[in-house]
DNA sequence: CTGAAAGCGCTTACAG
DNA sequence: CTGAAAGCGCTTACAG
């Protein structure tokens, strides 16, 4: 591949003159020299070395997203606002896939480190493991100390999402709908417990209940892990001992995973019992009955992610927004039409 | 951050030296300098500046994939694969949402050989646009003369896919199955002409009716776009004229969005008409009726690119695969039970 | 408006 | 086993 040197000795000029035509910096060239630059530049097939770019500035044009997983429609949704917002930039958005483990979590931000990332905007919620809190503090600081910007867009060990939404109302509102609906006996299926984003909907849930007068029953709360899997196992798990008219869930995957075992064991939904999710990924407009779910706007997320990162890298100071969350009320909800179910 | 120079001096080594034993280069070292220069690398937090090294070798350890759309599931998956795949190498994977857009498309491919990315992975399939792939091809050929390895997961405008799937075999087999449940009527959402991949699927379908002796009749086949929109689309479009039982589906977001118009129009599937898929996306399965559909390796076709590339990297020869496709037949295909729809 | 030169942080022949 | 030096491809004061 050509270089700037070779640019520059075919238009006969130095390689100062060249890079400053060709990196489009603002500095006087005049009208003949750039011409000729640019059309050197064209005959060789130039494209400029992001490295050594990179090298000199001590940071590439890449913002890298942390998520759990990829294949989970939430993550992708904000994934591709990040990447909406960054390409337009010039910016190459890197996915990171850390399954919720520490050390995956940890070695993909030393690999950001080590290739001078522009930007790391944590998707995923914060783990709480406080040895891998702290390496991975280690680098951020490192990064941001260079210049990096860091966002979150969940809650994590350090504070509250940079760019987030509240998940604590979100939840509230959702279980306020139910009650308005006329239930009064709601189970949560709450996801694992250790997860920032999964405590604040469970928070939510108790305000919801306390607002309403309803006293909490911790009979009533499953923890299992945040996806379809936990749905199923947590509808196994209350339909013995708890006696309940509505479940509400933490996350969709948890609500659509409880939609398929009950509709397994012939239970009617929402003729027996309502099902609400949360996050409003697109299939949950698809699931048979359509899914009752708080409208997160993920999409959204993903690009106001990015404009703070370019806040930052701006050397401005970074502010915190909230985002509001929106009721989606479909078919897995109803009024309770029949006793409790024992 | 410490760079090599600060590590060598607090060790008291010459940076040759601190570089062979922190790339872990298989060199000479003797075991005490070794002790020594680590003992400074982790005292001060030393991480190798991946844009140096990668100036040095023309090519930073990141792999990208070009995919339609990250929210796509059958993608995020296939992206995942690679993720899998690349992880443990020590590789970080950019993926670029093209929206089959070929102008976005060749941007993101000269951002990549800007970057000098090891190897690029093309997950979608190639586009009929003649100007913009000679662009891409100019640039990757420039990659692949430097080193870097391209491969493509689907057909693409220079040839078969480098690591795929027979889908012209896959859709015969699929229309081969609802013949055998008794279907001769089988309509076709096709997608969009202009796709490789496209093409290889209606091949696929009318090979199926071919050999079991059945006229092909072009008024059963519609094109749209690849999505849900374009099933439903499909769905009104066939209605009025056409006369059949089964709608067999070039992907299975076609065939999500049919079943989600049928049942607006409150036509029982599968009492009054199959509806077929194609690619076993995740959702596939909890779709209602569950989609009947032709399973795609989805991650293995990731997985296995990610490896083709590493063998051209490491300078040998792309070995071709065929990966395998499986029938899942599900609740939405059923023997037809009623006269053909008028 | 133009250019010579230093330097970003590494790796790798080459010499010892 | 160890080190001095060149060089990867750029950008940017600095001087003219």
């Amino acid at each position: 591949m050509a270089s700037i040197t070779e640019v520059a000795r075919l238009a006969g000029v130095s390689i100062a003159t060249a890079s400053r035509v060709v990196s489009a910096v603002d500095y006087p060239v005049s009208a003949a020299t750039r011409a000729r630059v640019l059309d050197a530049a064209a005959a060789l097939d130039y494209v400029p070395n992001a490295l050594a770019r990179g090298l000199l500035k001590s940071q590439i044009p890449v913002v890298a997203v942390i998520v759990h997983d990829i294949t989970d429609p939430y993550f992708a949704e904000v994934v591709r606002g990040v990447e909406d917002a960054a390409s337009p930039a010039g910016y190459l958005v890197i996915t990171c896939s850390s399954e919720r483990d520490a050390e995956r979590e940890t070695s993909y931000v030393r690999l950001l480190r080590s290739m001078r990332a522009a930007s790391v905007i944590f998707a995923a919620s914060g783990l709480d493991d406080p040895e891998s809190n702290r390496e991975i503090g280690k680098h951020l600081a490192a990064m941001r100390s260079d210049g990096a910007a860091v966002v979150h867009l969940s809650p994590h060990a350090l504070g509250e999402a940079d760019v987030g939404v509240d998940n604590e109302a979100g939840m509230a509102s959702m279980i306020e709908a139910l009650v308005g609906l006329g239930h009064r006996e709601i189970a949560f299926l709450a996801g694992p417990s250790s997860l920032f984003v999964g405590r604040a909907r469970l928070a939510g849930y108790r305000r919801g209940l306390a607002e309403a007068g309803i006293t909490f029953d911790e009979r009533l709360v499953i923890h299992t892990s945040f996806d379809r899997e936990g749905g199923a196992l947590g509808v196994d798990t209350l339909l013995g001992p708890a006696r309940f008219t509505a479940i509400a869930c933490a996350n969709d995957p948890l609500a659509m995973g409880a939609l398929a075992r009950l509709a397994d064991l012939g239970i009617d939904v929402p003729g027996q019992l309502s099902v609400a999710g949360f996050d409003d990924v697109p299939v949950a407009a698809i699931t048979s009955p359509s899914l009752s779910t708080v409208r997160l706007p993920l999409r959204e997320m993903g690009r106001r992610g990015f404009a703070e990162a370019v806040r930052v890298l701006g050397g401005e100071e970074l502010v915190s927004t909230v985002l509001p969350t929106e009721l989606a009320m479909r078919d897995s909800t109803a009024p309770p039409r029949v006793a409790a179910l024992t």
